[in-house]
DNA sequence: CACTTGACTACACGATCGTGTAGTAGTTTG
DNA sequence: CAAACTACTACACGATCGTGTAGTCAAGTG
């Protein structure tokens, strides 16, 4: 996951490519011997630090989780208003933001604590920053959700924009066109009451 | 995927359950002796209907996009700002769209096309409505992949809400929370001008 | 020195996967 | 009526999966 590459211990090796294979390819579509060739192992060697598919997997949630909640600490006294969440946007995690991504959807009790948390933070940020929504829950669990849509469908936001977002132009772009979307309000609040008026 | 049950072909049932398993588990997830038991027929009659896996999900693919086209020609007409693109939030599609998602993570064109597809329709829409963002190109990209995030993380997000988002309660309360993360800015224009500068 | 321990590989197992083949029953068509 | 076609099932195939077993090798440890 970091700078140091080949001078790692296979056990490391193992589950930094068990995260990149499972965050590319989920985990149905990694399996233990594709990620054992990633590493440079055996798929014995696999088994012999982890013991099963199921604990590789739950070693990575652990990892992941824990390595997220390092670098959003970091972030938070660096940087500002981009870091308003344990999963913030940041091309660090990429590969760690994939993985949980992956992991939440496969039901992963581990990385769905962790969505819960940035939940919660927004929560207590959105209070301290004055917004008041009329449902501050579903506001933060909608803000959390939209944090990771862009690492969820980097593909496709990277073929509209014509060029990748994992490098920092395409990164530069997208997270303009999140600042817009965060500062240009798109509904006026007479069309917010109109709405709610219809639905009732 | 409609209200009829019992009465399809069976192409239509083992179309339908294709959908609906691919979407909860991922592609490599459903195996064809799944969907082919979920549907109520045979492993081989999948085999004789669609020839092969592949050509299965190219043929869900094909019906998904048919369908998402039509509801969403459907909600272009008969509601308003809700409905802004053609991968719109509606409890109506869910398993469509659910299985769009997972389809789109494991590289499908016709999804990603549908995907560039609800980015020009936002770049347009957003244009005649007014909204004049730094890079209207990447504001449709974040907007249209937002629209999709609740969907991805429904799971987590139900989990937030204590309550089961397609659910009508539950679906109300998420609409409530994008709609006030699209009326309240978040980022003021000085703000928003001060992080321009400071990553120059 | 003998003994243990941990990292590691090679290989074989049963299950399940997508796929292929053969055949049946019912309808259509000439 | 026979031929052809379509919907459908049963069953077997090779490949790949996660897992299990046995063993090698090097580094301690008494």
């Amino acid at each position: 996951m970091d700078r140091r590459a080949e001078d790692l211990t296979a056990r490391a090796r193992i589950r930094d490519a068990a995260i990149r294979l499972f965050g590319e390819r989920g985990i149905e579509g990694a399996s233990i011997r594709d990620i054992a060739a990633a590493a440079g192992v055996s798929s014995g060697l696999v088994r012999h630090h982890f013991g099963s598919k199921e604990s590789l997997r739950e070693a990575c949630d652990d990892y992941a989780k824990e390595r997220m909640l390092e670098v959003s600490a970091e972030l938070a006294t660096t940087e500002g208003v981009a870091a308003l969440d344990p999963v913030a946007l940041h091309p660090r995690v990429f590969p760690l933001q994939l993985y949980l991504v992956r992991s939440m959807m496969d039901g992963s009790d581990t990385a769905t604590a962790l969505f819960l948390g940035a939940v919660e933070t927004i929560e207590e940020w959105s209070a301290g920053y004055g917004i008041e929504p009329q449902d501050r829950r579903a506001y933060s669990a909608a803000l959390a959700a939209i944090k990771l849509s862009v690492f969820v469908f980097r593909d496709q936001v990277s073929k509209a924009l014509g060029e990748d977002i994992t490098t920092p132009s395409g990164y530069a772009r997208i997270g303009q066109g999140l600042l817009d979307v965060f500062s240009i309000p798109i509904i006026t609040p007479e069309q917010m009451d109109a709405i709610r008026k219809q639905e009732k």
